[in-house]
DNA sequence: GATGAATGAGGTTTCATTCAT
DNA sequence: AATGAATGAAACCTCATTCAT
């Protein structure tokens, strides 16, 4: 962003914005949505809460705006991971390195995303906002692209639907990195991508 | 549980409990945690609200009464499908079936854990409580110790960590049944368990 | 209204609701609707805010109920009055005086219609929420049947249409109790009800 | 006004001003003094909020001077419409007709004072600001010159106080007008004004 | 033991007004 | 002179929890 070519007025506002998402995005992350108030943002930001509403229409409006432009930022650096790699494997690697890196470098980022869920939750990506379930579901046929490649190369072998795999891929990484959060001593992430990988590349029977 | 050797007190107390938390999984099911009030859950269960409070000693108590319940019945039916079976193959695809089944045949459950997710959830059972985070890693175990089995009878290949193995297949299921519940159509629950298990068992490059 | 008759709860329910209307009345009589909170409310009948909410869905309806509750009491007044009387003459008599009185015995009374209205207000008895309308013209009509009642009985002329009598008597009673409302000195209401009905009574030009 | 002979600079105040007041008007009358917020007025005029400020002290202050410059314009009208006629009946008449016709032909004039009076208002001019009230009073003894110089004439019977005659015919008039406003097929406004004016004119008992 | 009326802190949001630019 | 961003008091209303009956 050419953050530096807008009027000052503008930048100023931009600025203010980020202010206002920063003290949103800890306090959401600490305590869920439920458990903060606009009050408490507004102290936090250093703002009046007038302003706060200046700027987002609604609690809501704050929040949404929060969880897509931090989901932005993630999505990028996963997208970019996807495509750095000379063939398919280095690519997958590539994704599953830097996943993990994002994810265990930026725990406010998955308390987000983690703060509201009271108790349990079973799932992943459901309840997504409409918006953030897109993203996801584009994000997936970018992740099947390289097994497609792979299988068409012959690289792979032409086991299941690419799709699917892309959905199992990313599902095995979540799951590794929940349980990496939960308890990392007891649940180290692996430092090679490999480890996660080998579970779709070699297959548990012959053929 | 055997409620009939109880005391005719007991029993009433238990029963009325029972209803409570009827009462209870239906409103969170289909409102999430904080659009519930106290106030309906007590007219719903047709009892006074200070009855609850006998009950259950704040709204946080209650709700995690609700979901270790809940989840009792999900694991012993699932525990039991991974018991059944002749090979180790055999159980890991009732497994897959059973849960498939549990889970599209009990909506409202499912979205006991869901209702509350604002916006987004990357997660797996993250957030959970330390109880019911100690029964799935307790599940896990029981997971894993199929593929641990299978390897030692040289049925399955010993190409990684049978736990980690159990970790990956939990995950895929539930990634696969999220998709579902999130667009039927575009995404059908595969009726052949081996659609799902055939990522794991066959692999994608040769040895 | 047999309050004694009632259980004891009930007669404490009816006793509260009283008492919220009573200070409700006091305070909005004097500062108009938009000037009077529900804390303040609350505050003023010695209830917690809270209470106020369980005996009105809303600041709204306690407005509405108060308003109603203190046009029935006016309207049984006023009504009593056009029923009292051996002829038509009396009966308006009754009317005009009963009304003055009544009038400028309950200022608040008064007020809580008038506070509202910023600055000015050309109307009367406009901007009447659908039920109080209602029963305003079914006034009007009870008012109309002394004037058809004495047009029958040859004791008043057949010189307009009674309900439109009714409306201009009911307004013009209406105006003098206004400028003596506004300034008693100035414009003293009559004691001798006459003085408003010859008005009518008596024409100003020679059939 | 000779908007014409003022320097250009006060000219173009007094533009800006009638724009102010102009966007005040349409929101006053259409949905009340508390509903309508000084940002809203100064997004319809086209003007910063702060040079509202500059023109008016504060919003109640914008309401009156909107209320005063109103009634100016329909006093006049009004004071004309007595002033003709030969004589004091067709004054009275031109009174009756044109107030019937400015009142329905400016619907929004009218809604300005009645948008605020909640749910009920038994009053006409009440509640007045002090300046309007000197003006309503002024006119009424206008209006009772009239039945001062008929009576004088002769042509009317000396039958009441002129000024209360005036009081009574203004408040019929605008009560025949509110009815119609609320309920225009049912209550339909006198094309022909002696429809009033004969209730004042002909007596109901012979003398 | 069961009841549910009462509580009041605290939530979100609005808006008249100010004042630095 | 004109602007409009910023302010924050205050509005309405909800609801978890208590406790006298």
């Amino acid at each position: 962003m050419q953050t530096e070519k807008l009027p000052r007025r503008e930048r100023e506002k931009l600025r203010q914005r980020q202010e206002m998402l920063a003290a949103a995005f800890d306090l959401f992350s600490q305590k869920g949505y439920h458990n903060v108030s606009m009050h408490e943002i507004a102290v936090k930001a250093e703002f009046a809460i007038g302003t706060l509403y200046r700027f987002f229409d609604n609690k809501e409006d704050l929040y949404k705006a929060l969880v897509l432009e931090q989901c932005d930022k993630f999505e990028d650096a996963v997208a970019r991971a996807i495509g750095d790699g000379d063939d398919e494997v280095e690519k997958l690697r590539n994704y599953v390195r830097t996943k993990g890196e994002r994810f265990r470098g930026n725990l406010p980022f998955v308390r987000l995303f983690l703060a509201e869920s009271r108790g349990a939750s079973f799932n992943i990506k459901a309840g997504l906002d409409e918006e953030l379930r897109k993203r996801y579901y584009a994000f997936l046929e970018r992740l099947a692209l390289i097994f497609d490649s792979g299988i068409k190369n012959k690289r792979f072998k032409n086991v299941t639907d690419p799709y699917h795999l892309a959905v199992a891929l990313d599902s095995v990484v979540d799951a590794f990195l929940l349980l990496w959060l939960d308890a990392p001593e007891r649940h180290p992430y692996p430092e090679d991508p490999d480890t996660i990988l080998d579970i779709f590349l070699k297959g548990l029977v012959d053929p």
